[in-house]
DNA sequence: GGCAATTGAGTTGTGCACAATCAAATGGAA
DNA sequence: TTCCATTTGATTGTGCACAACTCAATTGCC
């Protein structure tokens, strides 16, 4: 087979569609929350809030696997939105706690229609977003594992 | 289920698990690149090089869906890097041939390696692998054609 | 109590990805 | 031949992701 002769092939082929589907998921995700004022990794940020109302940058950063070289800068847009407020801890100064402010509450009814319509231009059926999910998972633990 | 129940949820859960292993990739390939002096953009680019020997900026983008805004700075850097030379065509003046350097080319050899040890790190099976592939391959022609 | 080590957030630097824009070149229609 | 719509790649602007670094606060040990 082509493939096993060839292994820059299959190495493009798996990693690139795993690459290029990210990008196409950044494609339509703008397209759906470019009227809510929000990008995909700002969307990540307050889906987080939505559920827990108020996280340190540092339970954020472990939600998202993000460091705070990338949330820092992007929570201070979100601030400029209005959507958040950040304000020092009491308990810890050196940490940060994040709240929704009343219009990011308010972004979370109509950021609710999103997912359908996302899900929808995937083409998939569920039984196979949910397969997907679990090869997905499974294999970004092992490339952490494999990166540390 | 819960799932069914919770929309957010799954979209979370599924497109957040195709970002989160598109980065952990990144990550790897970032480390196993780094000697060669390569990004895995540039790695990329040089795959369809390695496969051509010259390409347009055109076709370049063609084959890696990347716009003139990304190739453009990139295959500058590339250049400056010594790995690949850029020239004006002499058939149509707009568009910019590029071409391997010596430098560029012996870089296939030691890229060769990499491979085997992506797909090692990914701790998936052959046929999970090709599967994931095929999945992945609808799904981003969906997503597609759903930004356009 | 004092101090070394650790932690959390912010900053700097680099490269990437996309939208919008621009200048020069090209191809096709009139 | 002329005109004009389209094409090609470069540039500008914005946001993201990471590595390395900085600074202040906190922790843990002697």
């Amino acid at each position: 087979m082509l493939v096993l002769m060839n292994p820059l092939l299959l190495d493009t082929q798996i990693c690139f569609a795993v690459h290029a589907t990210s990008r196409a998921l950044d494609g339509v995700y703008r397209r759906e929350l470019t009227d809510l004022g929000l990008t995909y990794p700002q969307y990540l940020v307050m889906l987080v809030l939505w559920e827990r109302e108020q996280v340190t940058v540092k339970e954020l950063g472990a939600a998202l696997r993000l460091d705070s070289g990338t949330l820092s800068p992007l929570l201070k847009r979100l601030e400029a939105a209005g959507f958040v407020r950040r304000e020092r801890s009491v308990a810890d100064e050196r940490s940060v706690v994040v709240r929704l402010t009343g219009e990011g509450d308010a972004l979370r009814e109509p950021a609710s229609r999103v997912p359908a319509r996302i899900l929808k231009a995937t083409g998939l059926e569920l039984e196979e977003l949910v397969e997907l999910r679990g090869t997905l998972g499974r294999m970004t633990r092992a490339l952490t594992e494999a990166a540390s």
